[in-house]
RNA sequence: GUGGGCGUAGCUCAACGGUUAGAGCGCUGGACUGUGACUCCGGAGGCUGGGGGUUCGAAACCCCUCGUCCACCCCA
């Protein structure tokens, strides 16, 4: 083997990048739709932002990350998230001047992590964020859109999941009451669960070690603790999920990665995954804005997670695509004289290939069968004089012989 | 970071520690001198991931290493 491509960095290759298109643009398509604008943003921060917008004590910026100094000794890191990169540019460039900024972005994401189905380490990610709007009506919304996009692109069996941490005003009052909780049934934690009783005691609502399943059973919910504006802000996201048709299932031990989030959180889940079972999530960060030195601007954000949207994709979905055609010349005078042809019938949109091998007819026509195409298109000697050129359908195998108008035309049918 | 499975032809996989490592698919040539996909016949293609060891003899057994997959952790 010679040089092969870093561990957990993938090859997207053609086949799968018909399906990555389709999913990119349909997600242009809706997103837009709800009055969304795209961001661009660097692939590298300096470090600091993810240290300050994700949280020291998160598994990402603890052990994730891809951080390198550059030539003057900076630190930077590849980011490992959208959002951070996304709020940085909204308070650099004062978008805040504006009521309200609908983003979204794709593009792909770093963290060092080992390999796992659904888990890279550069992954992309389709994401937006509705910055500067503090309705609950806006969660709603921008969930509402993200299931209308998982429906129009063919994902089925997905599961929507919501929950709510509170905010500065209840969750504190709620990680005591858990905490001192969480004490009392010390003995049935495990060790993780345990080295973060103190700065991240909700994790242990989320463990999967059977011991905290078993203790942590009755343990205080969020949701009864939440203070009465947040409260009330999830009670209407509620209220207008069912408005828009949308099923989602209450999950008060949903806990998210970052630290940033309040209010509502979710995630959407599908079956055929494997462990890796989510292919978006996200929530509200009412207060990373003027963490980050911008104003007070409450948003709310998600990421799909491209990757495991085209797993999906891939096993039950077929892509249709523009018919091939494969356009064979026998001969100097007719390779002369396919290249106006050619260039007529692509000004007019036909997907054609010409085929510039030298071997036999046989071969090429073998050619054209592997490359996919729907109709061969022959120009020999015998066409060549009468200013035609033989059409084959390549399903049927039907052979006709046209003019080159006569012969666009029924390559364009498909 | 931890645990387990797997690395043999372009792909999917065979081969009890014992001749020259095989098959299907694919590729290529021919049967059919201008016709693919079906059929038949031929051909090319391998440092068995890499390194060390055990043995008369290793693709196989042992150790190391790299890669890959799955899972844990965590997450999109």
């Amino acid at each position: 083997m010679s040089i092969t491509a870093i561990r957990g960095f993938n090859d997207i290759l053609p086949g799968d990048s018909d399906i990555w298109r389709r999913v990119e643009e349909e997600a242009y398509r809706i997103f837009s739709g709800y009055g969304f604008s795209e961001i661009k943003t660097p692939v590298a921060e300096k470090t600091e932002l993810f240290l300050r917008s994700i949280g020291e004590t998160t598994d990402i910026v603890e052990k994730e990350m891809y951080t390198f100094q550059d030539r003057h000794g900076d630190s930077l890191t590849l980011r490992p998230e959208g959002t951070a990169p996304v709020v940085r540019a909204y308070i650099e460039h004062k978008l805040y001047t504006a009521p309200v900024s609908k983003l979204y972005y794709t593009g792909p994401m770093f963290r060092y992590e080992r390999p796992q189905k659904g888990r890279y380490r550069q992954f992309y990610q389709i994401g937006a964020e509705v910055m500067g709007d503090e309705s609950p009506r806006a969660d709603a919304e921008a969930l509402s859109m993200l299931m209308s996009f998982f429906a129009n692109i063919g994902v089925a069996g997905v599961e929507l999941q919501i929950n709510s941490l509170g905010d500065a005003n209840c969750r504190p009052a709620y990680k005591e009451k858990l905490k001192a909780y969480l004490a009392g049934v010390k003995g049935s934690l495990c060790e993780n669960c345990l080295r973060r009783m103190d700065t991240n005691p909700l994790r242990a609502l989320d463990c999967k070690a059977s011991g905290c399943i078993e203790a942590t059973k009755d343990a205080p919910s969020i949701v009864d603790s939440l203070c009465e504006g947040c409260a009330s802000h999830f009670g209407t996201v509620r209220k207008y999920l069912k408005l828009s048709g949308i099923d989602a299932r209450i999950n008060p031990r949903m806990v998210r990665g970052l630290d940033y989030y309040t209010k509502t959180t979710f995630e959407i889940t599908s079956t055929g995954l494997g462990s890796q079972n989510a292919v978006a999530a996200g929530g509200r960060y009412d207060g990373l804005v003027k963490e980050l030195g911008g104003p007070e601007t409450p948003c709310f954000g998600f990421a799909i997670g491209m990757e495991r949207v085209a797993l999906i994709l891939k096993e039950t979905s077929a892509i249709s695509k523009k018919p091939l055609t494969v356009f064979i010349a026998l001969g100097e005078k007719a390779e002369e004289a396919s290249v106006a042809i050619l260039k007529a019938w692509r000004e007019k949109g036909l997907k054609v290939m010409e085929d510039f091998s030298p071997g036999s007819l046989k071969s090429r026509m073998k050619r054209a069968d592997r490359a996919g195409a729907r109709y061969t298109v022959i120009m020999g000697d015998d066409e060549l004089a009468k200013g035609e050129v033989s059409v084959k359908d390549m399903r049927t195998s039907a052979q006709e012989m046209l003019s080159f108008e006569a012969a666009a035309q029924r390559i364009s049918l498909g």
